[in-house]
DNA sequence: CGCTCCTGTGACAAATTCGTAACCCGGTGA
DNA sequence: TCACCGGGTTACGAATTTGTCACAGGAGCG
């Protein structure tokens, strides 16, 4: 669920866009009243998007939005300014300092709710969607890389298929020939001990969380779920 | 030097925008000026942003968008579509479908360039941008020069290659058959050494750094990510 | 033309991964 | 109680992959 961040003054304004966003999707929202909040919850929180009127009290949007720039944790998230019609010399200059996007107030509710969407899309075509996250493991199809709470431990290529296989649907209890069908293309019920050499090894490598891999004794194993 | 599909079928705004553009950056122009030479275009030359007038002849813009984002070739290229002012619902049908922004005739040229650059950067980060820089490394696509922590290093034509096409995805594994293709241009599954030879010609003259450049065993290598 | 450098090839070494087979243990059913 | 089944474990050797090296041919330069 993205998380979405609402930076304005105005309690009518920070209204309106809550419950237009809320009802044509389902998204994490946070509001901020200034600047300096509004830089404190981005840093804290990383929001998939931020929503920044420019007219802040005391530190104003585009000081906000510098910041946010400026800060290797916010500098990548999305921005879409607000601000009243007509101040094309204030759009540009957001445009120039780099904002993804710019609206008018009063916008329509229906195209707020399709840039935020689509703003949201493009960033994540971009992303590593490749990465499937699962409690304190982080599996990525790009790098082939596991982070188990934030340190990568090193897989083999079939323990990684295998553990791919598994965190892909969690919780699902999966039959040993499947898994073996997955993983090495045995397409036939042989007898073999390859499939538990493997589980035994990934989750030895797995240290506490090898016990996230459950044992479904006379039918396969699972994925503990979440 | 990102590329810019212009589709209008007025010779006026082409030649407006082009010279727009032109003028505040260095871009590569490609016009079309009805929706079935645009698509022909874009899956050929796969253009950087596309520009996209919605009142075109015979087969309409958002017909031309829709089948942009159906082509695995050219949807995830950024389209930006124009039309009249004061088109809501058409507006929002483009929005609807997915466009990554849409502006009004007449716009303020500086606002398409900015819209424009600001898309650019958030595709491609690097892509306009002729030098790399990741962590010690800055590698310069136009001198075929690497500073690694400010000094020098000499790299070969093929080393530079090699190390551009891993530096240019930090964190990506990328296959043996990928990474043969993209330097040496070799087509098919073939069995050598050449690529591994390389990486140790690369490696020794990275130094220390050398081990920027992972091994990821059965697959292929992957540039460490900063 | 000679020299130097670059490049790719093929052979071999080193490292890693993988699968097998034997053995063990616990649970279940007759 | 006993036999059997299924999963856990271990050790070993084979297979595969990657690293390394030396050499030869080609390109470029003086």
């Amino acid at each position: 669920m993205p998380t979405i961040l609402i930076v304005d003054d105005e309690e009518d304004i920070r209204e309106l866009i809550s419950v237009t966003l809320m009802r044509r999707e389902d998204y994490k929202l946070i509001e901020a009243t200034d600047g300096l909040s509004a830089l404190a919850i981005a840093r804290e929180e990383r929001p998939d998007v931020i929503l920044l009127d420019l007219m802040l009290p005391a530190m104003d949007g585009l000081t906000v939005f510098r910041n946010l720039r400026e800060d290797a944790r916010t500098k990548a998230i999305p921005v879409i300014m607000l601000t009243a019609r007509g101040r094309l010399e204030e759009k540009l200059t957001g445009l120039e300092l780099g904002a993804d996007d710019y609206m008018a107030k009063p916008f329509s509710p229906k195209e707020l709710t399709l840039r935020v969407r689509n703003l949201l899309r493009r960033t994540n075509r971009n992303a590593h969607s490749s990465v499937i996250v699962s409690g304190p493991f982080s599996l990525d199809k790009n790098s082939l890389k596991l982070l188990l709470d934030g340190d990568a431990i090193d897989l083999t290529s079939t323990e990684f298929k295998l553990l791919l296989s598994m965190i892909e649907s969690p919780g699902i209890t999966q039959e040993r020939g499947d898994l073996l069908k997955k993983v090495w293309g045995y397409s036939d019920l042989i007898q073999t001990r390859t499939l538990d050499t493997h589980i035994k090894r990934l989750r030895e490598k797995l240290g506490p969380y090898g016990n996230s891999i459950e044992t479904v004794r006379g039918s396969g194993y699972r994925f503990l779920e979440e």
